[in-house]
This record gives C-alpha cells, structure tokens and sequence, in this order.
DNA sequence: TGGTCATTTGGTCAAGTAGCCAATTGTTCT
DNA sequence: AGAACAATTGGCTACTTGACCAAATGACCA
C-alpha cells in the first residue's frame, strides 16, 4: 500500500491548506534555508507584523514549523523539510507549461 | 538554488490551496491508482456530484488533474503524481505525533 | 425523435479567511 | 521602575469558499 487511510483526511488536508497562500509558502520556503525570527519573515512578505504572526500560528497549529523564543524575539524553523521536494515538483510543472 | 524565486508565488500557493480541502484531497490520492470517472469519485467523497464537479474544476485549473470525456463519461487522470509522496512525507509526520 | 444518464453551470446562503489597526504581553536595558 | 522593542491577540470589515438545489448541456439508446 502507498497511501495510507486511516489517517484523517481532514489532518492532511489541513497542511496542505496552511500551504495554499502565498504569503505563509514564501515564510515555508525562507524558513528552508533556516530558522528566522518574525521580523526577519515580515521582511520576506511584506505584511504587517500582526498578519505575519497570525500566518505563523497557522503553520504552527498544524505542524509545519516550531517556534523558539529566544529573548525578545521569537524563531521560527520548518519541521517538515519534505514540503521544500514538493515545491520543486510543482515548479518543475508550472514551467513546463510556462509560468 | 534549491527553490525557484522566478516563479509567483501565488501559482504555487494555488496548487496547496486546491489540495487544502478532504474531499479534493481524497480524490487526489484515489486518482493515483489510476483514471477515475466523476461517478466513481463521488462515491471516494460521498457529496452530491455538483459539488464533486466544481472541486474537479477547482483541481483542473490548477493542473492537478486531467480531463477526459468518453462517450458519457469524463474521466480523470492525476498529472502531478509527485504529490502522492509528499502526501506520504505528511502522513509520517502525523503519526510520529499520533493522529 | 424522445428519453435517460453523466456531468456541468448558475444561483443562493452560511461559514470561513485575510488584512489592518489598536491594545496587550513579555523581555531587555538603563 | 520605566522606556523600548518583538511578538501576539482582539476586533472589525471585506472578501472568498463550500454546499446544496435546480436547470442546462451533451452523448447514447430505443
């Protein structure tokens, strides 16, 4: 058997819906090349810090990152570095058919 | 470089995005045993079968899946097969932190 | 041609999501 | 203790999404 089913479908699908925006792929992508504190990834996004902090919780709420408070700031780093394998498969197909 | 910056981000997001819901979720990973008709992936998710539809719709435009009507019945086909291991890289992290 | 089956499309409504601002928490520095 | 900074939380509004029903399309069969 490849896939398994008796984990929730809704459990999977929550991770790849923490994925589906733009913003919080960006962090998930900066965050592969290592761990980066809030402002670091505001820089990254461009948002308010508040809207980057609430795309945060999201990513944490289902797995996707951790958070390490380290005096004032707050680090975040990926958990699931296999999400970085998938993100070139999907670019491979966006430019085969030419972004 | 391992991640592609020349590539929007939002065309990426979109791809997670179609993928962050249960029943298109489900009928992903039914695709990668092979083609399926729109009857027959209504059953995997058990909604009426405009709903089924529009989540089709949702997985095409993205250029997740394939399109293919014979005779009375369209079938569907997974174009992006790398998807199902990332769903696996997933299900590992759930259940090493017990679903 | 008329009927039936598979699928898609349009419309509506309830629920969920994203963003910003303002206020709060917690930490360091003096 | 009080100022300064990093981050989170609450609240509000605008926008998007998902589900169902009803109606339309399109292919096959009698």
């Amino acid at each position: 058997m490849t896939v398994e089913h008796d984990i929730s479908m809704s459990a999977r699908a929550d991770i790849f819906k923490a994925l589906g925006h733009a913003a919080r792929l960006a962090m998930v992508i900066a965050l592969g090349k290592g761990e980066r504190c809030v402002c670091e990834l505001q820089e990254v996004v461009g948002s308010d810090m508040s809207t980057v902090s609430k795309h945060l919780t999201v990513l944490r709420a289902v797995g996707l990152v951790e958070a390490d408070k380290r005096g004032k700031q707050v680090y975040y780093s990926l958990k699931l570095p296999c999400t970085l394998g998938f993100v070139e498969c999907v670019d491979k197909a966006l430019r085969e058919r030419g972004h």
